[in-house]
DNA sequence: TGTTGCGGTTGACCCACGTCAACCGGAAAA
DNA sequence: TTTTCCGGTTGACGTGGGTCAACCGCAACA
């Protein structure tokens, strides 16, 4: 489509080592000299309309993608069209490792507003992070934390009543707006509600009767999407004080 | 504790490249001449009796273990008590993933029968695997099929009722233990009604309530922890068609 | 051989959350 | 400007599965 042009100021910042979003990021804790030899490593970037698949379920598997700007959500689907939303995932998080363990992505991964992502290119980053031990050792630590964070979603779903979800759902955003810069008070949800109940494994309604009752006890206001959290130590009680029920 | 002896049949027995095993493990699809070079990465064994962990929660995280003989369930804690199993593993799968990102356990895994593992040092693994493009590959599988196994009970407990999660588990297991060798359809479960339940998100009444409705509508024979599945499509059947629900 | 205890089963009851339906408000389309 | 539509809220009601409690049987142990 188009011509080739002389790299610009604007091209640069895109690679990783000129890159705001590292810390976040998988290069997080490598080092200067290795952090330039990623900057080849991340050749295309790709920008994901609102509501579009960025990759399918079923979709061949050749890159994992690096969050540059937007959000997804990641979902998997039953024959009979259940959902069940695995995850809502922010800028500098990385999506496709699902596609690693038999060469086919076995999720969707759904763009919640305009994105843009770094595709990795998979071959490569497998060549690379055995000639760069920061990066190997970044690229495990990235898959371990998935897993960790999976087993606190099954902690959810399997164990906390409704309000705890949400209420576990809402100090998690805070804290990664919170680490991307953003108030860690006020925030904008980019997804519906029944996308939150689907990842909560809750209906819709008993999502929005929580964030009403959350509002009627001044724990958080809520104007829609718009969430502002008013007692964040309250939110935190909820969660440890209603044991002994499900 | 003990000298230095010659290295017996037995002894060799016990490396990868002659561990029977191999096709359910980490060097699953590697060629010969790597695999010979795994040998010596998994050095000690540790023998782990009925209800011991193997490692818990907040434990420093120096190996990863691949399980030689018997099983483990995993599971998270919250503070009040109320615990969570995300997991229930068998020979030849990896335990000590969750360990990787923190350098810390985030989970408890605990052995539900007498058990062998084999110690996989985490600093050897990630040396070798920069060497060794075939268990780098491997490695990178084990994790993913991790994180997509992790997705499949996110479906389980926020999409599913307790019948088609208990039929769920049911074809799971047997289907492990056919990979395994054993009877498809007549097993041996090693963990309690409680445990399940907490897999599966569900208290152990229900868990007990559902074995009873299986056997009344000849599904399985159920004795205790003896399972006989008598109707395999029955089974799949009672997953897709209950749609609509919850 | 009786005793103790734990895991499992079953019944009666109840409540948290799902279901169904009406309604509301802002945004986009007409 | 009105209409349509979609996401969200709220109420009335139903139910799947949780809670509580009794009971059973096997296995370990005295």
């Amino acid at each position: 489509m188009k011509n080739p042009v002389p790299v610009t100021a604007a091209d640069l910042k895109r690679v990783c080592s000129q890159c705001n979003l590292l810390e976040l990021c998988l290069p997080f804790g490598m080092d200067n000299q290795d952090l330039h030899r990623l900057d080849d490593l991340v050749g295309a970037r790709r920008k994901i309309k609102r509501q579009q698949p960025l990759y399918r379920t079923g979709d061949p598997f050749e890159a994992i993608y690096a969050i540059r700007t937007g959000s997804f959500k990641t979902d998997v689907l039953l024959e009979d069209g259940r959902e069940q939303v695995t995850g809502f995932q922010m800028t500098g998080e990385i999506l496709g490792l699902d596609g690693i363990s038999v060469e086919l992505h076995s999720c969707n991964a759904v763009a919640l507003e305009d994105s843009e992502v770094c595709v990795i290119s998979y071959p490569r980053l497998e060549e690379l992070s055995r000639l760069v031990e920061g990066l190997q050792h970044q690229f495990h630590k990235v898959m371990s934390r998935e897993i960790v964070r999976d087993h606190g979603v099954m902690m959810l779903l399997g164990s906390m009543r409704a309000e705890e979800r949400l209420a576990a759902f809402l100090l998690n955003m805070s804290q990664r707006f919170t680490a991307r810069g953003f108030s860690s008070a006020e925030f904008h949800l980019r997804m519906t509600r029944e996308e939150i109940g689907s990842y909560l494994g809750l209906k819709l309604e008993t999502v929005s009767r929580a964030f009403s009752r959350f509002q009627e006890e001044g724990l958080v206001a809520v104007q829609q999407k718009h969430i502002r959290i008013l007692d964040n130590s309250g939110l935190k009680n909820l969660i440890q004080h209603q044991a002994g029920l499900r």
